[in-house]
DNA sequence: CGGTATCCAGCCCGATACTG
DNA sequence: CAGTATCGGGCTGGATACCG
């Protein structure tokens, strides 16, 4: 669908606001690593924390709970003698991959060619 | 194309990367609301100053140059007595309004039906 | 193990005032 | 008209230490 259907059919506002709220719950240092991360599959807390590399547990913990609370990311405690905490995508959290693989096919066509990202983000 | 059949052939660290940078371009409080202005025609820098809505000529300033930065907006003074500059967007601005559409019809299909934009979702 | 509590630096963004 | 200069508040994210 293009952009000019798009507006005939749709406020601008709307447009506005729900691109917005999509970029919002994906803006943040470690959104996207942590969403890719899940897409792979369940992780506890500590493997979520070594694997994204150098996140703090505290930055680690906010980024979880908003994903959370956006309706991304489930959190379930396991019951257990120690705490055992697993984290992994909801059907929501599921279906964002879209427009995240939107986003990536677009960088992929457009930015990797020129070699524009590579200093966007050392990781 | 699904998640897996992604990262088959893309290494997951370029998925990130490439996504990331995406995201990137798109955060800032108007990012999103100038590229959907711009792309409705050419504005003068006072047009978008007004169109846009409560932004600072400062952060105005700020957010048009980062665009431009980013190759999605161009920049073109205009010759004459007094300052005239207009700001559109190059091709580059116009390819990313295909993510920018999948983001919205992502918020449409997933965020509008639990209400306002603004509300976290349930999970 | 899976977090909190605290402190703190840096940046994003706005308000206001001034300029070629 | 299209900015820049300056000031400052608020939020983000990291460091470190502590806890059930």
């Amino acid at each position: 669908m293009t952009l000019r259907a798009m507006t005939d059919e749709a406020g601008d506002i709307e447009m506005i606001l729900g691109t917005r709220a999509v970029v919002e719950m994906l803006s943040g240092k470690w959104n996207v690593d942590i969403l890719y991360l899940l897409a792979t599959g369940t992780r506890r807390y500590s493997e979520v924390l070594y694997e994204v590399g150098e996140i703090s547990k505290k930055t680690l913990t906010q980024t979880l709970r908003a994903l959370e609370r956006d309706g991304l990311v489930v959190r379930r405690e396991i019951p257990g003698v120690v705490a055992r905490v697993e984290y992994s995508l909801t059907p929501l959290g599921w279906s964002i991959t879209e427009p995240l693989m939107a986003m990536y096919e677009w960088a992929a066509r457009h930015l990797s060619a020129a070699g524009r990202y590579g200093e966007r983000l050392a990781a």
